[in-house]
DNA sequence: TATTGTTATACTCTATAACTATA
DNA sequence: TATAGTTATAGAGTATAACAATA
């Protein structure tokens, strides 16, 4: 899966940045983030979805939000693309858009079962990957990574923590 | 310098993400790395430098290195991206850039005395940053926190993990 | 012919703002 | 007049590949 060792460059000598950069975790953080990222985006892709489909999906499945721009503000993507989304998961059967109502302006989206069964298969793969990608810590490890990084979210990005704010969902 | 903060919006609820996104680790690593690496490009452009500049100081501070396509590579930037950085610092008098005598081809790139200066300084406001973003996290935190991700370096981006390779700098 | 640094081109991504339909 | 969603435009950022000079 990985390219943990190319053959034909065995010699190359890895060209390492600064030890003042290494030493920094908020430097790790945001390489290690990023290449996170980009892999899983990779991973997806061979697997033949869009990483952020999953992240829409699995909003969607936990249930229903009250406008489209709450989605694409608890995912931070612009409402512009959130529409572009919306339209090619909506174009496969995966969500479906019907008009709120209460309110003709809104558009009320739902996942369906077919879209329900696309995120297990994504759910599967990306999880997978992330096993993989976690695989140089043990269980301890990955229990004191995941409390750290979500001391830091609470601070920087509270989206990331349904914390005991009420029952909002 | 913000917007005169809307009256209407105090009570905004906050949209959360997916539990089933909060509770990957993958997800708040990529996520929180976004964030400091956001922020702190946003904080070197108030301080008046572009947060890559020290990156690219902090390696020349270093010690020399061969060609600037090892000083790309290290930094994971395009080397046709490094050229303008270089360039911008070179008319700064940051650094220098004189041809290598056994093999014109080649720019041996070092970093002036003013540019060590300036180094200085963007290395202060740098390190404030960080110290303010892992506010959350006790000493003993930030310290499990550094292990961690130095082992998902090691793995996953090996140039940040200047190991007992050898006296390579 | 291959490599180093540079320059130019083209492309992707995304934010901005204009537009419509409702309220 | 303000808001939800949509569409269109433009701008930034970046990779690709062409280029000139050396080897």
């Amino acid at each position: 899966m990985n390219q943990p060792a190319p053959p034909a460059v065995v010699d190359r000598p890895v060209q390492p940045v600064a030890k003042e950069l290494a030493a920094s975790s908020g430097y790790l953080l945001a390489r290690i983030g990023v290449a996170f990222k980009t892999q899983a985006v990779a991973k997806a892709e061979e697997t033949g979805f869009e990483l952020q489909d999953y992240g829409v999906l699995a909003i969607l499945s936990e249930g229903v939000r009250e406008t489209q721009a709450t989605i694409a503000e608890a995912l931070s993507v612009d409402p512009s693309r959130l529409v572009a989304l919306l339209d090619a998961l909506e174009d496969r059967g995966m969500i479906a858009r019907q008009r709120d109502p209460h309110d003709r302006r809104r558009h009320v989206v739902s996942i369906t079962a077919a879209g329900g069964r696309e995120l297990g298969r994504m759910r599967k793969i990306v999880r997978a990957f992330e096993d993989e990608f976690l695989a140089p810590l043990d269980s301890d490890g990955r229990e004191a990574l995941h409390a750290l990084l979500v001391a830091l979210a609470a601070r920087h990005d509270p989206r990331c923590c349904p914390m005991d704010v009420d029952g909002s969902l």
